[in-house]
DNA sequence: TTGAAAGCGCTAACAA
DNA sequence: TTGTTAGCGCTTTCAA
């Protein structure tokens, strides 16, 4: 029963204010910053770190209005998108000593509603949703009080909810728009499942590009099918069969499709970018740098949206709600694999 | 000032008291079980259902000698080897009521301590810590009573600690052995950099498998060199440069290498497996599944690591804490590009 | 400037 | 079986 985890006492206000031979008052003023002698508040600090005082936040949390913590649920688990997304929320509010409860829901609503009850029962100031994809999910809730929830990569089925979600509109015109200014003039778009809201967005923005370029779209320019690799290969193949007129650029939905269009265009013996140029999306750092050559892409920016919903919750929090849907710019980068001109 | 989050108070114990017209203690007992009677019991939780009550958990956890929080804080950032990890984690604790508290110190000593403080504050009654690599780091700490840490898919370079790593060294068995019993006698190595303890205990595990099977272990078959899929098609010029004995399989250090290793291949003309087998390491979904064909891999199980962590912390909270290196067994998965006979 | 004391929402020991 | 009450560790009046 000796050393058991437990056995050794918390250091309490109290045993501060013995130390320093003062009442529990006066050592919360003086961590606290409340009126009292500057001799006094330097004297109770030093006992209060050579005790090695941690303010109990528990404690503190039946007090204050705030407990200083937030629930982040994630509907599915965390992921290549997400994780950017989180690592950048937890740094904004930790670094305002704001604790995060990490929920992981695995598109299971059981588990979310747990998740919920138990963040309710945490009494957290407030809820970042995220998921896996930006299309609209069914609300979470119901939250009985005025709980702040904000949708980051991830949109809610309810007009009063705020989200904040890439503009892949934008992404994609930026994209075509580049192609176009390197000289192409037949830009083909390869991407995913059009069940997707981001895969309908960024087709917009394609079709809007080649517009403003004043260049025809084709009907037979546009290939929908799966994120994979192999679906880019297979695209490249029905692209260039023969009879057919051949693109002079791919704009493609992501970069695993596009670095599957980088190989099957090498595998036919057609030079990126000399032949084909190509523009991915995520800019998925595995991705880009692996294809030969390295693949231009549109980045979402998933730290700027991380930080951002975390401003956007504390202001929330602090009582000005927002509702709407945020669409948060993209960036190009261009790698060799949409550069005509070598400098 | 109308509509403002917190407006709405919460609901407390008093409001169901009152509300059922029993005494506070009373409605505690029908809630966590006391002694009461049955009739009694179901109005009460009818009300507190009706109310939508939660219990301030800030408010148990002064009482409890258990707060039903830990904290989580991984070196880096959460990745593609930690995300398994964590969500097996997070699911085991969750389920218990325990929430879980996120740090991202991203490397960053300072911002480690802070997270500490922090989840000292918060009275966490354990913590986990994870890293982007299994080599030694040193300890957290100091932490001033006994909270048990311990270390996953991480060590800390203090003999008191405890930590779950993957026991590569097995991992690496199994695959050489498996690439020998398919028949292959010239069995090379190409992996990643030697300061990492995975790449050396991976070497180590190769040797071992090599003389089980009675094969020479050459000095120029093992290539190590960086994690990167340009350093697995490089690595295959090395092995067939001219003069030189050719390998019939190759035993690579992670997926991303085999995969270069596996377009090197074919790019020779080279066929896998007929020609050369490969086994991968990671079993990292995206790498072998885009591979021609799908490699086999060492999969390192890490879900049931992070499972396994949350068990081991709970018994740790309940007092039998643990030290040492456990080293968890791995799996290899058998794909195509290992496979001689087509059944 | 400091101390004393009430109370945050809950549990648990004790009384009735 | 139910009610009463003393705290848990802290903040915050209010008095001294």
């Amino acid at each position: 029963m000796i050393d058991q985890p437990g056995d050794l006492p918390h250091v309490t206000i109290r045993d501060v204010a013995q130390a320093a031979g003062v009442s529990i008052g006066t050592v919360s003023k003086a961590l606290n910053g409340g009126a009292i002698g500057a001799e006094t508040r330097e004297r109770i600090r030093g006992v209060a770190e050579a005790l090695n005082y941690r303010p109990n936040a528990m404690a503190q949390g039946l007090h204050r209005t705030r407990t200083m913590t937030i629930g982040l649920i994630t509907s599915d688990s965390f992921g290549r998108f997400t994780n950017p997304i989180v690592e950048a929320l937890e740094a904004r509010l930790s670094a305002l000593g704001i604790g995060v409860f990490m929920c992981i829901a695995t598109d299971d609503p059981e588990r979310e509603k747990a998740h919920i009850r138990q963040l309710l029962g945490k009494r957290v100031d407030g809820i970042v949703v995220t998921g896996r994809r930006a299309d609209k999910r069914p609300p979470i809730g119901p939250l009985p009080r005025g709980i702040p929830v904000i949708y980051v990569f991830a949109q809610a089925d309810d007009p009063g909810a705020f989200s904040l979600v890439p503009d892949d509109e934008g992404g994609a015109r930026a994209a075509v728009a580049h192609l176009a200014a390197q000289g192409r003039r037949e830009i083909a778009h390869v991407t995913g499942p059009m069940s997707f809201e981001a895969v309908r967005l960024r087709l917009r923005g394609y079709g809007q590009a080649l517009e403003a370029a004043g260049l025809k779209q084709r009907d037979d320019f546009t290939l929908p099918g799966d994120w994979s690799e192999a679906w880019g290969r297979e695209a490249i193949a029905r692209l260039f069969a023969p009879g057919r007129v051949a693109p002079d650029a791919i704009f493609c939905g992501n970069d695993q499709i596009a670095r599957g269009v980088s190989d099957g265009l090498r595998e036919r013996g057609l030079s990126v970018p000399r032949d084909v140029s190509i523009v991915g999306f995520d800019n998925w750092d595995v991705m880009v740098q692996a294809s030969r050559p390295p693949l231009s892409s549109v980045d979402m920016n998933l730290k700027a949206m991380g930080h951002e919903a975390g401003s956007r919750l504390l202001s929330a929090i602090q009582g000005d709600a927002q509702s709407g849907v945020i669409r948060m710019p993209c960036t190009l980068i261009v790698r060799e694999s949409s550069q005509t001109q070598v400098s």
